[in-house]
DNA sequence: ATCAACAGTAGAGTATAGTCTATGGTTGAG
DNA sequence: CTCAACCATAGACTATACTCTACTGTTGAT
């Protein structure tokens, strides 16, 4: 697909897209044999690659922390044992950040109660 | 207590609290009839309020939010019934926050298994 | 053939949340 | 008395993550 139509069913900009792109997460094929043109061609493994990082941000990632995860996941430069490191380290600071938000929760329960 | 020591008990810098304090966050007292010099004194309150802001923001709150929590809750602008249901409404994002970083424990958790 | 709608690149601009610098006044230990 | 350490304000600078603009090339329907 173009880049419109994988925008559209990520729910994203393209500009959103091109900038993922520059900072290394994302990257289309381009195949000369196949069309004259220079557009770029994602299939659905870029579509789940780019849902990864929509759903890594709103879990609270940064950018550079994806592209971490996205190596470890995608590329090659892992061995499995540092694969399974790196994402069971992003599994520690999901719990952290979860036991957060329930103290946070708890905060907030505690002023509506005083509130009554 | 004086800025430096507010900042020191929360743990952040006083450039930080200053910020706050111009984005209307918080702010200490001056008083005269006290003091001849200018500085702000911050009491108790000001570090409990300090430190909501501080916990807030490692839930996922942007300042803008934070604004409005510590207006239902500090403020006199709102009624008691606004107040709670400012509150509920951070309650909710709090446990949509949650389900999306189970969600993305899920998903790392399956790229754990597929190594494997 | 042409024209809107889309593709590409490069680079400028924006919002959020700090962080730092410059400048000048205040305080307290020695 | 003085000097380091602190206080205040204003404004410049930074990082992150977009978002938009300018410009040019391609495609497809009429």
């Amino acid at each position: 697909m173009l880049i419109n139509e994988l925008a559209k069913r990520a729910g994203v900009s393209t500009h959103t897209i091109r900038f993922y792109e520059r900072y290394g997460l994302l990257q289309g094929k381009r195949d000369p044999s196949k069309t004259s043109n220079n557009y770029f061609d994602y299939d659905e493994e870029c579509l789940a690659r780019l849902e990864l990082i929509i759903d890594a941000k709103s879990g609270g990632f940064t950018l550079s922390e994806i592209a971490e995860i996205i190596d470890a996941w995608y590329g090659d430069i892992y061995t499995a044992k540092q694969k399974r490191q790196i994402l069971e380290n992003k599994l520690v600071v999901l719990d952290q950040r979860i036991a957060e938000l329930r103290d946070m929760k708890k905060r907030i329960r505690e002023c509506i109660k005083e509130i009554e």
